[in-house]
DNA sequence: TCTGCGCCTTGATGCGGATCAAGGCTGCCG
DNA sequence: CGGCAGCCTTGATCCGCATCAAGGCGCAGA
């Protein structure tokens, strides 16, 4: 990561975009970054000295075993926050899923800081931890039809557009975030689609067709 | 829970047992309860008023799906904290492994209280969230294989003793802690016990003979 | 417009772990 | 000491997903 080449301002920046979270105001003196695709934004065992919140684009965080298999943390789109799912180095690389603007906060500032902003850090790392265990069910116990229903339905619980929603992510990155191949992947899609649950516009869109049918084959527990 | 029928003091405690960690400091002002084996901690969907801490036994955590499949989060030795996870209401259920002894604190005492006791809190909601790390990579990316070998390992390095390490769960917990049946995790144990990597003295007691292979076997990324 | 490449889909086959089934071991209680 | 119940192991078979293989589709650049 080339601290210097693309950062465009050390401000006091107007609150983000989407600013519909709670943690807005930690965000205010931050350097705006922009990454391209599939660029990485830190690498795993980097310190971890920095917090990043996604202005525009998409960013994974990867981790890969020594033979190439490769596992996918979680996936952030504009308005998450990202980098704190560390103790002093990190133990996922971050990557953007396609180009992407990133705002930037020393974690120390942060950290030190006592009361509200404190403690915004805990409540965010705190809805880390949740997802990631559901994460933890899907992967134990859900079969793979059961694994891409509740990525859809995640999905379009986090998008605002109740009609339509974007896939940021190619089917690869989908496949490693689930624990299954590329092929599997796309073979449920294509069954999700059969049977009229979901309507695929575009490779990379969909519309849910029948949103109950997909709630019941996510078969989420909460 | 009962709150009433089984605790046995508030006070100021001693410090516990087992104080090598940072987060004693929040145990001062606790209650002290007893649970039998299988008995329930708390519920999923119950109120996260409180935090434990496990003074003598183990304890799991669990999601149980509508068909019955369950999911174990995590296993808390003695020293350790849980109760954490969770937003306002707990997302898995907490229940004893066998006869155990647990320090109770109030959520809100812990919350309220700003600098470092704050900090501490922040830093073990931390270290949850690397365990649920690790545990998505184990889940989505390992073999069966691996995942024994990993879990004996990790046992092994939380345990004091270096000779010989207890294990406090049966085979069914083990099974659903590491997405598989009861009788793979049993043929895999068999399996490192063929191999000299292992060898069990007792059902639920076993010596690491060949730890490089055991860490060979595990694969772990870091 | 044509061509090539990256990404995706679909089909055929194989394998790791689940499922089904049958005991063995151990500790408890008569 | 014998019988029973819970837990564990082992074997046989099955199935869901991985792997291997072969194109299709769409976009970028000539």
């Amino acid at each position: 990561m080339a601290l210097a080449h693309d950062y465009t301002d050390v401000q006091y920046l107007p609150a983000p975009p989407k600013a519909a979270d709670t943690a807005t105001g930690l965000f205010r003196l931050s350097v705006s970054m922009t990454f391209a695709k599939d660029e990485e934004i830190y690498g795993q065992d980097e310190d971890a000295d920095l917090i990043y919140r996604v202005l525009d684009g998409a960013v994974r965080t990867t981790r890969v075993m020594a033979d190439g298999r490769r596992q996918i943390g979680d996936f952030y789109l504009a308005g998450d926050i990202f980098g704190l799912e560390a103790g002093p180095a990190h133990r996922f690389a971050a990557e953007a899923v396609r180009d992407s603007v990133i705002l930037v906060i020393k974690a120390s500032t942060l950290r030190s800081s006592g009361g509200d902003v404190g403690r915004l850090g805990w409540e965010a790392t705190r809805r880390e931890l949740e997802r990631a265990q559901e994460h933890v069910i899907m992967l134990g116990r859900k079969t793979a039809c059961e694994r891409v229903a509740s990525f859809l339905k995640d999905l379009s619980d986090k998008s605002g557009d109740l009609r339509v929603v974007d896939l940021p992510m190619g089917r690869q990155d989908i496949a490693d975030y689930l624990g299954l191949t590329i092929e599997t992947v796309s073979r449920m899609l294509s069954q999700l689609q059969a049977s009229r649950i979901v309507s695929f516009c575009a490779i990379r869109q969909f519309r849910i067709v029948n949103p109950a049918g997909l709630a019941r084959l996510a078969n989420q527990t909460l």
